[in-house]
RNA sequence: GGGGAAUUAGCUCAGCUGGUAGAGCGCUGCAAUCGCACUGCAGAGGUCAGGGGUUCGAGUCCCCUAUUCUCCA
């Protein structure tokens, strides 16, 4: 709980403040440029068509220039490498928001290199500007950054040079056209441009740290940028260059020289090994070479535009600036959201789904604003497949369950929208003169009813709302989850983060041996690391090699003893572990230590319990059955979100839009059991991932493999990329049992199982309840529920018999209460006791007693209810409608009579109850109430 | 992780500052019809999500739990 709290808020601060430390670098497509040179398009195309009227091998689409970009590195001994999911590994940050981000643990040294030189043009999303997107002519959530990279290999020089050749030579861009900017202080890179290159000194433009200096943090690597720009007004000469002025420059390449290493002091250091870290805008080139005023015209996203133009049945050209926008922005996050969903986002209220949503929403609100008053989300999806298919092959894979999921999210909204209306249609039938900033939060905030669209049904009744209250509201919403995020204690964290960040990974020889000999090489005692421990400490070890699992892939830890002599050879020592987890590849053996002493260097023997492990196992295999027959059964598109195996029970969680049947599950079961029971031999190789892939291992979605990957095979029925243990053959499961169907969140279900032995245990406790029931009911357990349903059945009716008495009882009670009635003048007074009439039945009592005496009756009633609860009384007051003429209100009358008995009471001017815990009292009160009713009726 | 909201008849929902649980649709029966639709009349159907608390009295107020929606991080 507390690890997983931590970590989250790492993921927040980070998520908060990761923008900010990347904005000193890849400026390009966050920059904003609001302005452009030319505002007539064919004026602008001339003004550009002189440099870039192309040779016919130059690259123009935006796929020539991303291939053109990758050859150009590849050729130059960089390995080319795939875009990386847009869900990161680095837990740190909620989505890929820079194309060095899969790169970067290897730039913190904290894993090995890919290779000396790599280069990829990585998908990424930023939301940090959301609402420039449109608006500008370069803002945009989803974008590709084209990347060389160097990890310790080649530096400065190579990387400006070739930089320089790719943007005039590939690219055909004309030096002329180009400026390029290094740090105030780099003179070294000022020297490479000016006389490895040839720059025009003129046009080497010295920055400030805030916009040509690189730090992924406030400690660790970073170091200098240069950047090279593109002049739109080269005419306008080479003195005073303003490389600020947007509508003159666009900034296109950056290239991040990581040479120094900043201490918590801030001092710098020189690295030993050097790194080279750039980024190029796909869609800013893009616009460069096809002379286009904006990103969205070029033909990376114009097809969207023109897609989302036709379902609006407008023409992009001839609309007006917001229409224009509109269009962009539907364009812009629909590459977005294809590419979330297709890389294993769903949408929430959480995180990325969360991020997904709101992008999504954004695209219907804008789709409405053009017009659109049909659903036209999987349309949108359709055609951004069909666009980014070529680049991004594995959308088409995933095509079915992307359109699925944008229709569903669009019809949720489209429910949403309508409960928003119905209520603002509430607070606008109040009349009011302005909708308060209240009321539009409220529908914002509880209802997700977007503001903008508040304001313009407001307008329509020409009504304004208030937006500075509505601000208001938001602040303090704000405030609220900001105050509420409080900080734990992290030093145990720490502590391991720090021993495990000093060592390799742990050997792992668990899969074949349960009994193995390990040196200790680290330890943690009670959250400090140190060099030994004495009984009775909670320890925590890194161990050279460990038959031992560790935490993962869903599985549990394995349990079992560390034991051994200590170094001094005095005493035994005994070690339990209760779990064992992995961070990074190191494992740490969580325990306590029973007897003796412990230190590094010790050398223990390792032995993990075999029936912990072997229920752990059976539990394991049975959910690869489990997604195997899910899969069967429901769909074969069923993919996991997530899993639990544990000693006693299995969690398989997976999306599915809807749940999951009980006949469905029976079946399931009965596959399941059916597949144990044809006991079949597991088959476990390591192959490369390729290969797996190829023969059809199940991957789960989103994660990140390496090269080299372990498949489980059950033949015939799964076969799964997987690290957990497993049983030799699924005949050692024994039995399978579903425990339960649930839903975990949106269109994410969960089924909860037992398998091996687990499964006598759960049917043990079933069974002892089903046979406490048999006897309770006396009743075979298969008559259990026939009998319950009788009874139930009885119980209903003994209910309504005995309410139906009671009434009658108090009818007759009353009747022959009604002749004790007083008159006075034109008035019927009736004040009595009855006891042992509940509540409505003494209601019903006075009311009919005052309807058979007429308009001119009072009734009082009171009496003890219960004879089990001696001090409780109970008063009602029934008047006809001329004594509330009168001036007398029941309401208030029993109230006032009621407190006599140690109670109070209210209700209606006809008819009114009261209750009371003085019974001693209560016949001085029902003289009370007898005079006081006279009092008020003859004074009239 | 932190807020806000919702959960009432088979369905869609109303129920105001605590005081006898309602509507529309659907269902059943009767009338009318050769029969159906329509119509009219009558009726059945509710542990007010579950559990605690406050109160004479809780669908209504407070707390907890579950589920769903929603905003913020």
């Amino acid at each position: 709980m507390l690890r997983i709290h931590a970590s989250f808020s790492a993921i927040i601060a980070l998520f908060a403040s990761a923008p900010a430390a990347l904005a000193s670098r890849p400026r390009i497509a966050s920059a904003e440029c609001p302005a452009h040179p030319c505002v007539i398009m064919g004026a602008h195309a001339q003004h550009i068509v002189p440099m870039a009227a192309a040779t016919p091998s130059r690259p123009r689409t935006g796929a020539e220039i991303r291939a053109a970009f990758l050859d150009f590195y590849e050729q130059r001994g960089h390995q080319r490498v795939a875009s990386a999911s847009l869900v990161p590994e680095d837990p740190t940050v909620l989505l890929t928001i820079a194309g060095m981000l899969p790169f970067k643990p290897v730039f913190l040294g904290q894993a090995p290199r890919p290779a000396p030189r790599a280069t990829s043009s990585q998908k990424c999303i930023r939301t940090n500007d959301i609402e420039n997107v449109g608006r500008t002519a370069r803002h945009h959530t989803f974008f590709e950054m084209l990347g060389n990279f160097s990890f310790g290999d080649y530096f400065k020089s190579e990387a400006i040079q070739w930089a320089w050749e790719l943007s005039t030579v590939v690219f055909g861009l004309d030096p002329r056209n180009l400026v390029v900017s290094v740090f105030r202080e780099d003179d070294e890179a000022a020297a490479i441009w000016r006389d490895g290159v040839g720059v025009n000194p003129k046009r080497i433009v010295r920055m400030d740290e805030a916009d040509n200096f690189w730090a992924s943090g406030p400690t660790g690597p970073c170091g200098p940028c240069s950047e090279i720009y593109y002049d739109f007004k080269p005419e306008l000469g080479d003195d005073g260059i303003d490389l600020e002025d947007d509508s003159r420059f666009i900034e296109f390449y950056n290239l991040v020289f990581m040479q120094y290493n900043r201490d918590a002091g801030g001092a710098l250091t020189p690295l030993a090994n050097r790194n080279i870290d750039t980024g190029m805008g796909l869609e800013r080139m893009a616009q460069i070479l096809q002379a286009v005023p904006n990103n969205y015209e070029t033909d990376l996203i114009y097809p969207l535009i023109e897609t989302a133009a036709a379902l609006a049945s407008v023409d992009y050209r001839a609309l007006e600036g917001q229409g224009q926008t509109s269009l962009k922005v539907i364009a812009d996050h629909s590459r977005a959201i294809t590419q979330l969903i297709g890389d294993g986002v769903t949408a929430s209220n959480l995180g990325r789904g969360y991020i997904l949503r709101r992008l999504l929403r954004r695209v219907v609100r804008h789709g409405r604003r053009l017009g659109i008053d049909k659903p036209f989300l999987t349309a949108m999806g359709e055609a951004a497949i069909t666009l980014m298919a070529e680049a991004f092959p594995q959308l088409l894979a995933r095509r079915e369950v992307i359109l699925a999921e944008l229709e569903r999210e669009e019809a949720r909204f489209l429910e949403t929208l309508e409960r928003g209306e119905k209520l603002l249609a509430e607070v606008l039938a109040a009349r009011p003169s302005q909708i308060s900033g209240a009321q539009a939060f409220e529908l914002y905030d509880t209802y997700g009813f977007p503001l903008e669209l508040t304001e313009e049904i407001a307008q329509e009744h020409g009504l304004s709302v208030d937006l500075a209250g509505f601000e208001a509201a938001m602040d303090a919403q704000r405030q609220r989850a900001k105050a509420a995020a409080v900080s734990l204690d992290l030093t145990v964290q720490d502590a391991i983060a720090q021993v495990v960040a000093e060592h390799e990974a742990t050997e792992f020889r668990g899969y074949a041996q349960l009994e193995h000999p390990c040196c200790v090489l680290a330890l943690v005692v009670n959250g400090e690391p140190a060099p030994a421990a004495v009984a009775g400490d909670a320890v925590q070890l890194v161990l050279d090699t460990t038959p031992f699992y560790g935490e993962g892939g869903g599985q549990v830890g394995d349990r079992g003893l560390l034991s051994g002599t200590a170094a001094d050879g005095a005493e035994e020592l005994l070690v339990t572990i209760d779990a064992v987890s992995r961070n990074r590849s190191v494992f740490v053996h969580s325990g306590r230590l029973e007897r003796g002493r412990l230190a590094v260097g010790d050398l223990l023997l390792a032995q993990v319990d075999r029936a912990c492990r072997r229920r752990a196992q059976a539990n394991h295999t049975a959910t690869h059955l489990l997604q195997a027959a899910l899969k069967q059964v429901v769909d074969p598109a069923i993919g996991q979100a997530g899993s639990l195996v544990d000693f006693d029970r299995l969690r398989f969680d997976f999306h599915c839009p809807r749940a999951v049947s009980p006949s469905e599950l029976d079946q399931i079961e009965t596959l399941i059991n059916g597949w144990i029971a044809e006991a079949h031999e597991l088959a476990v190789e390591e192959m490369e991932i390729e290969r797996a892939k190829a023969a059809g291992a199940v991957a789960m979605f989103g994660e990140k493999y390496a090269e080299v990957v372990r498949v489980v095979d059950v033949p015939g029925v799964s076969m799964e990329l997987c690290g957990g243990t497993h049983v030799a053959n699924t005949a050692e499961i024994g039995l399978f049992k579903i425990v339960s169907e649930t839903g975990v969140a949106a269109g994410i279900r969960r089924i909860e199982a037992v398998a091996g032995p687990a499964v006598l245990a759960y049917l043990n406790e079933r069974d002892a309840v089903v046979r406490a029931l048999g006897d309770r009911f006396k009743a075979q357990p298969g008559e259990i529920v026939e009998r319950v349903a009788a009874l139930q059945e009885e119980l209903k009716g003994t209910q309504k018999a005995l309410a139906a008495a009671r009434g009658e009882l108090a009818l007759a009670k009353a009747a022959a209460l009604a002749a004790g009635a007083e008159s006075l003048g034109a008035f019927q007074l009736l004040v009595a006791r009855l006891d042992g009439v509940e509540g409505a039945g003494l209601q019903s009592a006075a009311q009919g007693l005052q309807e058979q005496l007429g308009a001119g009756a009072a009734v009082v009633l009171g009496g003890q209810p219960d004879a089990a609860d001696a001090g409780k009384v109970v008063l009602v007051a029934a008047f006809g409608s001329d004594v509330i003429a009168a001036g007398a209100k029941a309401g208030a009358f029993i109230g006032g009579i009621a407190k006599l008995c140690g109670g109070g009471g209210g209700g209606r001017p006809n008819l009114a109850q009261a209750g009371g815990r003085d019974a001693a009292a209560l016949d001085g009160a029902l003289a009370a109430a007898a005079q006081e009713l006279q009092g008020l009726l003859a004074a009239d």
